[in-house]
DNA sequence: CACCATGTTCCTTG
DNA sequence: CCAAGGAACATGGT
């Protein structure tokens, strides 16, 4: 479920089910899952604190827990990679076949569910610091664009996907964002002009805006269960209730009408992944 | 069997 | 140094 949007919109949802609540036990089902941390680190940095707040930098979610009696913040960090969902459950529900890590507390239990176990639940901070700034913050202006990408021939897609360049854009919304600004995902980045730039930087911020506010206001089943999910999450587009809901203007939309000039949608593979774009509407040039 | 999939990291090749 | 490509991680859907 993992970009940008979902994340924040799962942080949204989960913290005000955690907070206050405490740590009981941590049952690590799976040791990749928290490396570099080792289970006894985790058992001994947070059994029996407490949840505060629930955050987000990037694609990263950061729990923020305290022990009791002390001022002592911890922090968990918690990336969901390609599959991760993060959910409450009562304590005698069923475990799900791939649940990496679960955590008891008092009156019930946060699985970390992740099928393809690309994600991490760890105390290690470091992958923090190589992230650029947050796409909807004030570090993020037209002028620190264009400096990121005054250097690199890459084609703008694969640079915006750049976690150092700026947090929390991955394969579907540098399709998105880009269609949004008129531009070729295939343009190299130092060949964007200053219009180009500070209309790639709005769109980039329109289109997150967009997806948050969508997933706000969708009705989810975070555990995943439900077919609801297809309205948010990838993966469907759209459900039983409202079957071809407009979730992406060109992810995901190979060989279909452009929305706004009818041209098909063309897909390329670029840095492995597949890029979806008008060739119509999305121009070469400047 | 084939190919595809929201992510990150590492390695090789040019 | 950089870019591009591939692979690894691992499971499941079509």
């Amino acid at each position: 479920m993992p970009e940008l949007p979902e994340v924040e919109v799962l942080v949204r949802h989960l913290a005000p089910r955690i907070k206050g609540k405490t740590i009981r036990a941590v049952e690590v089902r799976r040791a990749r899952t928290i490396a570099p941390s080792s289970e006894r680190q985790m058992r001994k940095a947070l059994l029996g604190t407490t949840f505060n707040t629930l955050t987000r930098r990037g694609k990263y979610l950061l729990f923020n827990l305290r022990k009791a009696g002390t001022a002592e913040p911890i922090k968990l960090i918690g990336h969901l990679g390609m599959t991760g969902r993060i959910y409450l459950v009562p304590k005698d529900a069923q475990l799900p076949k791939h649940a990496p890590v679960v955590f008891e507390l008092e009156d019930c239990r946060m699985i970390f569910e992740d099928t393809r176990y690309f994600g991490k639940m760890t105390l290690d901070p470091a992958p923090l610091d190589k992230l650029g700034p947050e796409p909807m913050g004030t570090e993020f202006t037209a002028d620190y664009l264009a400096l990121a990408v005054r250097d690199s021939r890459q084609p703008i897609k694969v640079r915006l996907m750049d976690q150092a360049l700026v947090a929390g854009i991955g394969n579907i919304y540098a399709s998105e964002a880009l269609f949004q600004a008129g531009i070729s995902p295939r343009i190299p980045a130092n060949k964007l002009t200053r219009i180009q730039i500070s209309r790639l930087r709005q769109a980039i911020q329109k289109v997150l805006a967009k997806a948050i506010k969508l997933g706000s206001s969708s009705d989810l089943d975070f555990a995943g269960a439900g077919e609801r999910d297809g309205l948010f999450y990838y993966g469907g587009k759209g459900d039983s209730v409202n079957p071809k809901a407009e979730r992406f203007l060109v992810y995901d939309r190979h060989g279909e009408p452009c929305r706004k000039c009818g041209t098909p949608i063309e897909r390329i593979v670029q840095a492995a992944r597949s890029t979806y774009y008008c060739p119509e509407c999305q121009s070469e040039g400047g």
